[in-house]
DNA sequence: GCAGTAGATCGACGCCCATCGATTTGAATA
DNA sequence: TATTCAAATCGATGGGCGTCGATCTACTGC
């Protein structure tokens, strides 16, 4: 028994060989690591960025007519780029009569950057 | 003319009551935009975020062999995580005889969380 | 009430992606 | 050389995602 224990049953190394450190990797991390997923998810696509780079550099609500003819996109898809942010915390929406206006709301961004760095 | 051509034809508002400032986004942007979303796409799954995680907290290189048994994934599966964090260029590897080392290249990560903030 | 408009939702389509078993590659050992 | 082993690659499969046209909702103005 041992440190030979934390190590896959599967792998046998040559005699007195290993070949890294044993690495072992709590829970509370991994839960950590699926949320820091989740939100870089919501980034993963170049639409969702340059929207929260637009919403970002205007500091302030914008509204949806104004991010539409920004693409070469559909209002239907462009809503449901916006809808991903939403529902990953990274922006939020208001409604103003006809019209809506989008935010960034900086805590999921700042949540990842402070992970990444 | 004026500012009204920075909107869109489509969008008639009534007049004299325009629904936010007009948004302009330069390519430059939309460039920077799409390398982000391509980083964070690759951070955009459980395994692979908790892939780094482990990677950075060793601040060495660890062997694919302790990395395995640390997911409920088979061998292949790994492989291919580990292929797309590098070819996103936020890992490294190397092999030394049997045995694969991976580490954490940090530009690309240290890139997106200054996007980030 | 009625027509017009902004934005959200729905359903469908095609493609990408996570996962796996099977196989291959390449290096070490007997 | 033959065998064993770690890791990568391949091919298949099922589910998820980006996009669109069509429709629906809700508000405005006549």
């Amino acid at each position: 028994m041992g440190v030979d224990l934390l190590l896959s049953p599967k792998t046998k190394r040559p005699a007195g060989q290993p070949c890294c450190e044993p690495v072992v990797y709590p829970d509370v991390e991994r839960e950590q690591a699926a949320r820091m997923a989740a939100i870089a998810k919501a980034l993963g696509d170049p639409v969702r960025v340059q929207l929260v780079d637009v919403l970002r550099k205007h500091a302030g609500k914008v509204c949806v007519c104004e991010l539409v003819p920004l693409f070469d996109l559909q209002q239907p898809t462009v809503s449901h780029h916006l809808k991903v942010l939403r529902e990953a915390g990274i922006v939020g929406s208001e409604r103003q009569g006809l019209w809506a206006y989008y935010y960034v709301i900086p805590d999921a961004l700042e949540e990842l950057s402070a992970w990444l760095s």
